[in-house]
DNA sequence: TATTGTGCTGACCGATCGGTCAATGTGGGT
DNA sequence: ACCCACATTGACCGATCGGTCAGCACAATA
């Protein structure tokens, strides 16, 4: 009958397409588009190269579900702020969720990072589109504290940006920054340090009274 | 005679290098090692595919010409600072000096940035050896800032990181920004708006008190 | 004119690229 | 036992990869 399509829904498909996935992100990640290639994705998933192209239909269509998934990963981030919420507080989890976010998918973020140096051809819309939006949004709600008074007069968009970029160094540079640490990986105590370190600095940086939180006094 | 063995130096052979140094860097930086091909390169420098290699000799060498390239031309930040140096210049001047060299070379910088994503093989050794130097003496400077009560006690590395990061993003996510900003480049006045942002979040956010320089006062 | 050295490049090499396809395996329904 | 839908993959396709090489063009020397 046609009327039973799936039936057992393949718990073996899912397990499949998981790996590939892994393994391509790695690829991906290190190489950008053009210089990955299926074989080495194939074998780093220990699967026939043949069998990728079955599961994943070609090698943009696999590429574009790894920057779907990275996408919609970003989405925990600063959903729900308003006007009235504390500019210490949103900022604080902003830039601790940030680095979190990094060390939970860093081939993912290197993905993403390649992707926008080859000059975001598969991206081009999303951030001219929902990505931008969520800038413009954000930036409004910066706009109304500086205004009033919660923290000094500075660009919302170059604050956004500061907080991403200081973030994503340590994930996407995190070759360089290993090679100068003289260490393999960051340890639980640096990405403490380092969140520390971005919170004194863009918070005080930036005017804003930390309010009480943690009980950490940070200048003298 | 073998004794004459150049005379006229060949006035154009620098002037095809330099073009297959310039489209090499643009295919490179877009792509990174792997997915960029000769062919393109050539293309792009209007010369035959074997020409470049006749030039260039591997696609190794080419790369590596890049690479060494682009290492000298960050020789000109922060090289005479010592102790006595005012931190406020000191910082002032690394923050602009490296918005101008991103802006400067920008596809020599998204090079360096690819060269780092796929696990920097061809510059591990400069990152742990020259370049690690340079990191712990500068270091070394500000920490004796701090103890000095010239500004915060924050981690040196991780405010060399963060300059350099937020920096840098301006160059290498330039595809993102300018999505994001729906322009296609970062005008003059863009420029100097992010970097007196940078400034004044970064020296504030660490503590140190501006001298005076430019007489811009910069919050209320 | 003959010779020589260098700049240059079309043609070609084996390897690898993304992708297709036919053949085979497999498991459940009848 | 038979069938059929799906899973799997070795073999193959034309295109392109980095790299080699023989040979032509041309200017300087003899």
């Amino acid at each position: 009958m046609t009327a039973v399509p799936v039936t057992q829904e393949t718990p073996n498909r899912e397990r499949i397409e998981a790996s590939i996935l892994a393994a391509a992100e790695q690829v991906f990640s290190q190489h950008g588009y053009r210089g990955a290639s299926l074989q080495v994705i194939a074998d780093r998933a220990g699967l026939p190269k043949a069998n990728i192209l079955y599961y994943m239909g070609s090698k943009q269509a696999l590429y574009g579900r790894l920057l779907n998934r990275m996408m919609h990963r970003w989405n925990e981030v600063l959903e729900d702020i308003t006007v009235d919420s504390d500019p210490a507080t949103v900022l604080s989890d902003f830039i601790r969720t940030k680095m979190v976010l990094g060390q939970r998918y860093p081939e993912g973020s290197k993905l993403f990072a390649a992707e926008i140096l080859a000059g975001a051809p598969f991206l081009s819309d999303y951030l001219a589109g929902e990505l931008r939006d969520w800038v413009a949004a954000r930036a409004a709600i910066i706009r109304q504290w500086s205004i009033q008074g919660k923290m000094d007069d500075v660009d919302p968009r170059w604050l956004i940006f500061l907080i991403w970029s200081a973030t994503q160094h340590y994930t996407e540079y995190s070759a360089q920054v290993s090679g100068i640490l003289g260490r393999d990986a960051l340890s639980e105590d640096d990405l403490e340090s380092i969140s520390a370190f971005l919170e004194h600095v863009i918070l005080k940086g930036c005017g804003v009274n930390r309010v009480s939180v943690n009980a950490r006094r940070a200048e003298k």
